[in-house]
DNA sequence: TTAATATATGAATACTTATTCATATATTGA
DNA sequence: TCAATATATGAATAAGTATTCATATATTAA
């Protein structure tokens, strides 16, 4: 190994070992923005940010079976993206906070792209 | 369908449709998000934040194979996720830009979790 | 130009995950 | 209690992806 900043990088190296979260915080992490990447679950994302609604609603709004949408409402609710109460026989549900809608805000003015 | 706020969910969902995001941009922001929602990657993501690194040192700080490592850099290049410069031998990278450290906290406060 | 070093990459395999289909559960109204 | 409606879920299949291994490319120093 031989670089420039050799001595550099590796005080960066150093300090990335130390700093570096512990593995069980990264995988929360990791599954935080696994289940706000695939494209059916964010078009449920995109769809809560007008307001809470009902999983007939949601499948109106996104397409899909309702089977899927269902499967992936599960996913976006077992990681905290997404919350629901039941309303009668319906299940409502709401974006989790306001980070999730600071995120996919964050993520597309990185990506220049309008929501 | 049948529910008390039946109406106002039926708004919600048509302005839902309207305002989706066009099929491409959402792609887009997936892509993104799957991008850094792999533990190998996001650890290289935390260890940038010390400073930019060549793969040698990031290797170092996360741990893997160099090919491993290697391949995970090119997926995170390819989403302008992070960037590199050539110096001498090596191959410098670091993180494309603010929004990424900013996604990295959001999500972990969005988490109650420490980095 | 050759050897050594740093990094990248194609192909294969193993693992993960989305969707579908069939069916189960829960709530409401009759 | 029964039928109808809304939602959830297990299992299977299909699609996607991480890692490994072997090797290729690029740069430097000799």
């Amino acid at each position: 190994m031989n670089c420039d900043h050799e001595q550099l990088h590796h005080l960066a190296a150093q300090a990335a070992k130390e700093n570096m979260p512990a593995e069980e915080a990264i995988e929360r992490v990791a599954a935080a923005f696994k289940s706000i990447s695939e494209p059916s679950r964010l078009k449920i994302l995109f769809a809560l940010r007008q307001g809470e609604m009902c999983v007939f609603h949601i499948v109106e709004a996104v397409g899909g079976t309702q089977s899927a949408v269902s499967h992936q409402l599960r996913i976006l609710k077992d990681n905290h993206i997404i919350k629901s109460r039941r309303d009668g026989q319906n299940i409502v549900y709401s974006l989790a906070d306001e980070h999730v809608v600071a995120v996919l805000e964050l993520a597309c003015s990185h990506l220049n792209c309008k929501i």
